[in-house]
RNA sequence: GGGCGAGUGGUGGAAUGGUAUACACGACGGACUUAAAAUCCGUCCCCCAUACAAACGGGGUUAAGGGUUCGAAUCCCUUCUCGCCCA
């Protein structure tokens, strides 16, 4: 067994002294690849591990191709549990935070991932979150920070709000509490403003996974639609509806609990009150403003008010229900259980009327209207389809589509409603009732109102001594000397915003900041950001896909619109990694106790069999369960090259001594032995492997490395010598050297004697070798039944002649009624 | 409920229209050893095959069934199971 403590102390040192992974100032052919950076939650895990690794392979593969690597690392520091420790332990966030992030950085090292430790960040220093308060200052500044009144996601557990986002299955993200609404007055940022070219650049991101752009479109969800407005009591009350084809079966209105409008017929009304506030309180159903609830459980109360439909003159009665969505549209929403599954339901449970006006197109229009009576049979469930208008005034009779047209057209002739696109994106709620994060930098002033901090004066910095026990309301509210401060406009005795900013806004920008991280003139350098943007490759979890990467992009646009950054999409190539389970098939992770962390793995059994194990586990965006008996596999492969170097695995005779010569070694040399066995393998091989990495399939690059490992063990047996042991031997550590550095570095110094790191050797090329013998594959009604081996471009005649020779053939072909040939590979004769 | 993805040996997985099961794990056998571990070498889908054994023989096999094709793990349809996302 190889001793890989030492090895792997010795070639880390080697790196950090020859500054092997330190980033060009200037790249010529630049390659920024970018792993999502780390929340630092105490030592890092096999699952978070896969997620470096394939980034550092890769890294250290373009390496080798001559690429100027842009490969950096950094901190997502600030965040809820920092101040939980401290609550419970009571350490300082910050000094948990540094703490953890010094365990789990030298464990990157150990594990050898070629950073640039040089260009490190660290979110929650000042030196950093003094320009994420820049960037509120820059949203705020072109109108796109507003403060608002609203009915917000709320954790009872967190004691703080959350974006949509953050809101899964109407529970915390964070730690499953279930969410509820609470009127409050946050900050807010109009990411809606972007949620056009957002959802149109998707088209153009030719390099990211199908399932993310599709979740993004989801979640932007953009209907076309119009607004119609229904009368009550004089009033205007506008609806929303993508059907307006369907007008003629709305059957009654509904509003949301948390409309104005709801807590007005509350007045009026115990019942109502007690409905309202029940619903508000959300213990009615999962209340999240993200969500539309299930479908068994729609409550809802009759006001005894009516509403008139505009387009028929009808009445139609007023409900409230907690179903309808407050910050969909406009909080109101047309009742048409005909056709639509969620008023169908909700008709059902509360015996209101339905009423079909829409019946499936039978391309024949006076047919539809000959079987109007059929129509009057009671639906089973919504016909959600189109198809022609019945029952419909004199709309009756036209299409889905015509019928669309022509209300559009009549509500605006008679201004009783407009076109309108909506989108089930909502602004980015960011402010948190906590203390570990970027301080809003916003004063209130008596005076001026709302004053945004002059730049000149940020960072406004965290107070240190602070009571973090969560009282729902900032710890920041308690400290007087935070709050209290200058208007910086008159002057006058003001007090500052109590609320730090999501982290999600950290994260949003931090990949431009690796590009010159301790310039502290401003966030991003332009010039840099020309040189080295967009990231050509980054690398991730697919739980991202709807929160982070939506910012990320969104960010990237504005910064683009300000003329910071050359590029609006931020990156080119996105590949999402699959999660790491254990052997119960649970997701790793630190608070299920299931966590292996890799600190003391690469201890007891070296980085460079940790890195194999987890690359070898299966294709790299699937998920993997972990699993020990993987790394007996892993050290015993390492292990078998390592031998490989060691004549009859006596420690004395090094066999680099059979050597290769010069002119012979690589591409093109003179008098190459094409027809060398060994030397078309190891062509194979530096093919396979070139494309399996460029592709991410690193688990089969591995299996061709032990495949050719296994070759050179044959041909070590052999005598004598084969010419290209030598070379094979050769090309295994440099196609090795990605996935495990440190034996590769120690082999291509020490045993094959080059003066310099294998990273500074250029990546193995092959050659095309012609094959001048094709085996060809005979097939009779499309079975096996022989191969032969002919020269290739053999013609079809002499194919078929020569198979034709072999018994086994010839016996079951009596008359050929067919050939299918396919020159080099197969011929198949169909007799029936 | 909707959308997307997956289902291949005892296990992780390879093969994306042309020799199914590469590579590894594990198991078994052999070599080495006083012995063990380690190491090296080899065997391992099912049936024909119920005396034992058996391949350079035959047949079958990629969740189940059907279809397209000279030829399907791969493309299409139906069903089942699992996973993720959205409701």
């Amino acid at each position: 067994m190889y001793d890989f403590r030492t090895i792997e102390a010795k070639w880390q040192k080697y790196w950090d002294k020859h500054s092997i992974y330190s980033t060009s100032e200037h790249p010529s052919k630049k390659y920024y690849i970018l792993e999502m950076y780390a929340y630092p939650s105490g030592d890092l895990h096999i699952g978070h591990f896969r997620n470096y690794i394939l980034g550092d392979a890769i890294s250290r593969f373009k390496l080798m191709q001559g690429y100027d690597c842009l490969h950096p690392f950094g901190w997502d520091s600030f965040g809820l549990p920092a101040e939980e420790a401290a609550i419970k332990q009571g350490i300082s966030p910050r000094q948990w935070t540094m703490d953890n992030i010094a365990t789990s950085r030298s464990t990157l090292k150990l594990m050898g991932i070629s950073y640039d430790w040089n260009r490190e960040i660290i979110t929650s220093e000042q030196d950093y979150y003094k320009w994420t308060q820049w960037l509120f200052l820059k949203l705020h500044q072109r109108g796109l920070a507003y403060r608002k009144s609203a009915y917000v996601n709320w954790c009872p557990h967190c004691q703080t709000t959350l974006a949509n986002e953050q809101v899964k299955n109407g529970e915390c993200w964070r730690c499953g509490t279930l969410v509820t609404q609470k009127e409050l007055t946050q900050w807010f940022i109009k990411i809606t403003d972007y949620a056009e070219r957002l959802l149109k650049n998707l088209d153009t991101l030719t390099y990211w996974p199908e399932r993310v752009k599709q979740a993004q479109r989801y979640w932007i969800g953009k209907s076309e639609g119009v607004e119609i407005d229904f009368e009550y009591n004089g009033r205007k009350l506008p609806v929303f509806t993508t059907r307006a084809d369907t007008i003629y079966g709305v059957t009654f209105i509904a509003i949301s609990p948390l409309d104005e409008l709801a807590s007005e017929f509350a007045q009026g009304s115990q019942e109502i009150r007690n409905y309202v506030e029940t619903a508000i309180r959300g213990s009615i159903s999962r209340g999240s403003t993200s969500n539309r609830t299930d479908l068994s459980d729609k409550t809802g109360i009759f006001t005894y008010k009516y509403a008139v439909n505009p387009i028929s003159g009808e009445s139609v009665p007023i409900w409230i229900s907690d179903y309808v969505l407050p910050t969909y549209g406009t909080g109101v929403i047309m009742g048409v259980p005909a056709h639509d599954e969620r008023d169908f339901e909700f008709s059902k449970i509360h015996s209101i009327p339905i009423r079909q006006v829409i019946t499936e197109d039978r391309s024949q229009k006076s047919e539809v209207r000959n079987s109007l009576s059929s129509v009057l049979c009671p639906l089973t469930s919504a016909y959600t389809g189109e198809g022609v208008m019945v029952h419909s005034g004199s709309f009756t009779g036209l299409s889905s589509t015509e019928g669309r047209e022509a209300i559009i057209k009549h509500i605006k002739n008679k201004q009783i409603g407009r076109e309108k696109v909506n989108y089930h994106l909502k602004d980015w709620l960011i402010s948190r009732q906590r203390y570990w994060g970027a301080p809003i930098p916003i004063i209130y002033c008596p005076n001026c109102n709302v004053v945004p901090v002059p730049i000149e004066q940020l960072p406004i910095l965290l107070p240190s001594q602070v009571d973090f026990t969560p009282k729902g309301s900032s710890p920041l509210a308690s400290v007087e000397k935070f709050i209290n401060t200058k208007c910086p406009k008159c002057g006058s005795k003001a007090q500052r915003d109590t609320d730090t900013m999501d982290t999600f806004v950290d994260s949003s920008w931090y990949w431009l900041r690796y590009l010159d991280p301790h310039n502290d003139e401003a966030p991003i350098n332009s010039k840099l950001a020309s040189e080295w943007l967009p990231i050509d490759e980054y690398i991730g979890g697919i739980e991202h896909a709807t929160g982070h990467l939506l910012y990320f992009r969104f960010i990237s646009h504005f910064l683009h619109n300000e003329g910071l950054i050359p590029y609006e999409e931020p990156c080119i190539k996105l590949f999402t990694q699959g999660m790491i389970k254990d052997e119960q098939g649970k997701v790793m992770s630190k608070s299920k106790g299931n966590a292996v962390p890799v600190g003391p793995f690469a201890k007891e059994y070296g980085a460079d069999v940790g890195r194999i194990a987890v690359l070898f586990i299966g294709p790299p965006e699937q998920d993997a369960e972990w699993s020990i008996r993987g790394v007996a596999g892993a050290l015993r492969f390492l292990n078998r090259v390592y031998t490989l170097f060691f004549a009859n695995r006596c420690e004395q005779k090094p066999l680099y001594f059979f050597a290769f010569p010069a002119k012979q070694v690589g591409v093109g040399g003179e008098g190459v032995p094409a027809e060398n066995k060994l030397y078309k393998t190891i062509n194979r091989v530096i093919k396979k492997v070139t494309e399996d990495i460029e592709n991410h399939s690193h688990n089969t690059a591995i299996a061709t490395l032990m495949t050719l490992t296994n070759e050179l063990y044959k041909a070590q047996r052999g005598t004598p010598q084969d010419e290209w042991f030598g070379y094979g031997m050769q090309v295994l550590v440099q196609l090795l050297a990605p996935f495990a550095p440190h034996l590769s570095e120690e082999l291509w110094i020490e045993k094959l004697g080059n003066s310099e790191s294998v990273f500074k050797s250029s990546w193995p090329k092959w050659e095309e070798i012609e094959e001048e013998m094709a085996t060809i594959i005979i097939e009779v009604q499309g079975k096996v039944r022989a191969q032969i081996n002919l020269p290739v471009d053999t013609t079809e005649q002499k194919v078929k002649e020569k198979a034709l020779q072999i018994q086994n053939v010839v016996t079951r072909v009596k008359e050929i009624k067919k050939v299918v040939f396919v020159p080099n590979k197969l011929i198949n004769f169909v007799i029936e």
